[in-house]
Order: structure tokens, then C-alpha cells, then sequence
DNA sequence: CGCCCTGTGTGCGCTGTCGCACCAACACAC
DNA sequence: GTGTGTTGGTGCGACAGCGCACACAGGGCG
């Protein structure tokens, strides 16, 4: 069997693993496809093995607000774990590739059955419920630039290249800005050479600025990972 | 045995319920007082019977930011349910009160043994995160008046009195903003009659009015608790 | 009584973001 | 080429909240 390319499913005993991947189907993750609508049962459970997914707070009449990014190191449905069927954010494809998928019920069941697999599943809420808690955070206190040099780091991590699809329109959205305050911090972060952005189309050029750019929280979240997964 | 006043504890089946309150403590919860640091292994979790206690995150030097509340309807180190001893966030005694406590090693052999505890916990942990995910969208968009609002609506249903005690002071830290906001604010409210605030004595005068001012989060909140816990 | 500490109220200039509207550059199709 | 739609850039007034500083009121204590 070839690396599965997701972390939690790497992260399982052989045997266990085996009979996981078995359940498996491989999926593309098609751009702006919407995997969960809050407030719908689930049917599928998600390991991105090359995309990645973000988890979307609507709220109000309010434009969307990104307060989690799921690559090849989660999964997007983890909270099933929990027992609770419905999704509570929206899920949204932010770099299409591909990923595993596997049916609720069956997922389920697998749960029942390996231990290694809810002991994964359940590290893995941790770190979404401290990424969580860190967006607000985030959110609350700092301001456009850093936070959307954190954005494009955490992207970057999860595209696993220096450059990918997104308009100036589609990051305001996930920020929960105006596009304008995009398209000011932006150019800001282009003409110090950190980033290079046309067209829906961005890249990195600078990683190291573009880290010192960030705020805090980007360093943060890599080290909550770090500790509790990896 | 009497009532637990506890709703996770309560919902449990009476053979597992005495079980799990062999092993409780009765503690005061005093005012102010620090339960969990973040970083820090916890030693206990806890059932709050009548006070209630705030979950905040703080970052950089940024004062901090409330993101979570539990009362008589949840627990303190609901986390530990997956695997993780390690506190993410504040856990600060914002009203005084008595609850149930138990070591962490007790209450993790528990869990293991108790599938109803487990289910309990786990549903719990749900509805904190849809609470995070809640406030991270109340942060960003809705102004102090109407969050202020919300947070005296869910103090007082914790509290279980018309009146408690906080400080403006304490208001603006677990709102992220200046006591002067709180200020304005709540005077506002007081001239519109909901209110009475007194040195650090507040008094809810209009249960209604205070929901119609409050932001949309405080009915989403009960609704998520109601449909999940309840 | 006068003192100090805690808690509350007010004024002022600043700034990050908002809402709106309009323009400029590019891409692709016909 | 000429349109047409998408994407990015700019300008302007409005405003919530910020930081700072200061004034005032209640309450305990010597």
C-alpha cells in the first residue's frame, strides 16, 4: 500500500490503517465546492491528501469568516467523533486536489472499532477547538496585513507550493473584510517583494518576510499542531 | 442522593450518576479564581452546581477575550475527554458559586468505564465548539452595546439572580475592549431602564427588553445548547 | 474629619475599517 | 479588432473603538 498522504491516517497502526484506506474512495476537491452546509447531516468524512478546506462561520447577513483550514494534516468531519451528525460551519474547498473520502456510517463504525483511530480523531479536535479559539483571537485584534500574510503562509503550507488560485474578492470573504482592505494590504505586502498577486493568482516570494509579516497567531497555530499531532 | 444540579451529571443513568458523584468533591468556586492556566496540565475538572466560570484566551499583550461560559450546564476540562490533559484556554471563576470536582485520573477512568459519560462529554464538546465558533463571529461583527447585552443575559441565567457582581472593569476584559466602551455602553442600557448598575453590582430590571438589545449570538446560543444538551 | 482606593463618567484627537462609487487592467470570445 | 465579464486599484466621507488623561463619587479606615 502507498502512503495514504494524509497525516491522520498515516499516524494509525498498520493493520488499522489498512482497513481504513479499504473504506476509502479517492475524491477530487473541485474549487469553491461545498463539502458541509451548517445545520445538514453529513454524509461523507474527508481526508485531503492535496487540497485543502476551510471552515466557514456565517453569521447574520455578514459575509463568511474562516476560523479553521483543514489540509493533508486533519480531516474535515471530525467532529462525528463526537456524535453529532450535523455540521456546524460551512465547508468549503479553498485549493483543489484531492482527498479521501469515506461515508458517515462507516466512519462510524471504524470509530467503534479502533482505538488508534478515535485516539487520532480526538487529538485532532484539540487542535481545531485551539485553532478556534485562536481566530478569535485573531480576529479581534489584529489588524488586515498581518492576518492575511498568516493567511497566505497557512495556505502555502497546505498547497504545498509557491503559488495558488485566489482572487482578492474570495480572501476578503474568508477574512471577513471589504475586498478594498484585501487589495490595500495586498499591494502593501507586494511592493515589499513578499508577495506577487495577478489575476486570482498569488505567489510567494518571500517566505521568510512574509513570516515576519504574520502575526503571531501563525506561529501559534503551528505550534499547537506540533505538540499535539506530528 | 439528591439532585445533582449539575446537567451533564444528571443526564447520566442513575447507576453511573451515583458512580461518577462517589468520586465528586464538593468545592467552593470563589470569585475571581484561576482554575486553569493554559499550558498547565489540569488536576481537576469541574461540574459547576450554581457559580459560573469564563473560558478566555489571551494573546500577546492583549488583554482578554472571552470565548467560552460554562455553567450548571457543562463542565470545566471537557478536553480532557479527548486525551489532552493540558488546559488551551483560562479558566477564570467569573461568578461565585459551588461545584463538584474530581481528579483527572478518576474522572479519565471514569470516562473509560461510563459510555454514557462519554456520550454526554462528547455532545458537550460539541456545543463548546459551536459556542467558539459563536463568538468569533460575535467579535468580529457586532458592536459593544448589543454584546454586552448578550453576555448579562447568559451571566444571569447562570447566575440564577436577577443581580451579580462585576466590575466594569472586568466587563471590558472579557469583552476584548476599554472599560470606557463598558461605560457608554451600559450607561446606555441603564437609561433605557434594562439595567441598574452600581458599583460593581449589576441588576437586570428588563429580561426582554435586554434580549431584544442583545446581538442575535444569545438566541443562537441557547438554541445550540437546547438542540444538542437540553 | 480627611485620606485613599476602587469604581464610574467625560472629553479629545487618532486610526483602522466600512460603505459606496467609480475606474483601470486584463482575459477571453465572437 | 470590439465587446463583456472578471479582477484589481483608488478616492472620499463616516464611524466605532482606541489611547490617554482627568474628574468625580462612594466607602472603608485611621
Amino acid at each position: 500500500m502507498a502512503s495514504a498522504d494524509n497525516h491522520l491516517i498515516e499516524l494509525l497502526p498498520r493493520k488499522e490503517r489498512t482497513r481504513l484506506m479499504a473504506l476509502c474512495e479517492p475524491v477530487e476537491l473541485v474549487l469553491a465546492e461545498v463539502l458541509y452546509e451548517p445545520g445538514c447531516a453529513i454524509r461523507h468524512v474527508y481526508f485531503p491528501t492535496d487540497g485543502f478546506v476551510s471552515l466557514v462561520m456565517s453569521i447574520d447577513g455578514n459575509p463568511g469568516l474562516e476560523i479553521g483550514m483543514v489540509g493533508r494534516e486533519g480531516m474535515v468531519g471530525a467532529h462525528l467523533a463526537l456524535g453529532v451528525a450535523d455540521a456546524p460551519l460551512h465547508a468549503l474547498v479553498q485549493g483543489a486536489g484531492s482527498a479521501w473520502r469515506i461515508g458517515a456510517p462507516a466512519f462510524r463504525r471504524e470509530l467503534a472499532s479502533s482505538a488508534a483511530l478515535r485516539r487520532g480523531i480526538h487529538r485532532y479536535l484539540y487542535v481545531l477547538m485551539a485553532q478556534m479559539a485562536e481566530a478569535a483571537g485573531c480576529l479581534r485584534y489584529h489588524l488586515i496585513g498581518p492576518r492575511l500574510a498568516r493567511w497566505l503562509l497557512m495556505s502555502q503550507d497546505r498547497a504545498h507550493h509557491d503559488s495558488f488560485q485566489v482572487t482578492q474578492e474570495f480572501l476578503a470573504y474568508m477574512l471577513g473584510v471589504r475586498r478594498v482592505g484585501v487589495t490595500k494590504a495586498a499591494g502593501d505586502l507586494q511592493r515589499r517583494g513578499l508577495i506577487e498577486y495577478h489575476r486570482g493568482m498569488v505567489t510567494v516570494r518571500d517566505r521568510t518576510g512574509l513570516e515576519a509579516a504574520a502575526c503571531s497567531c501563525y506561529a501559534i497555530d503551528c505550534k499547537i499542531y506540533s505538540d499535539r499531532l506530528a
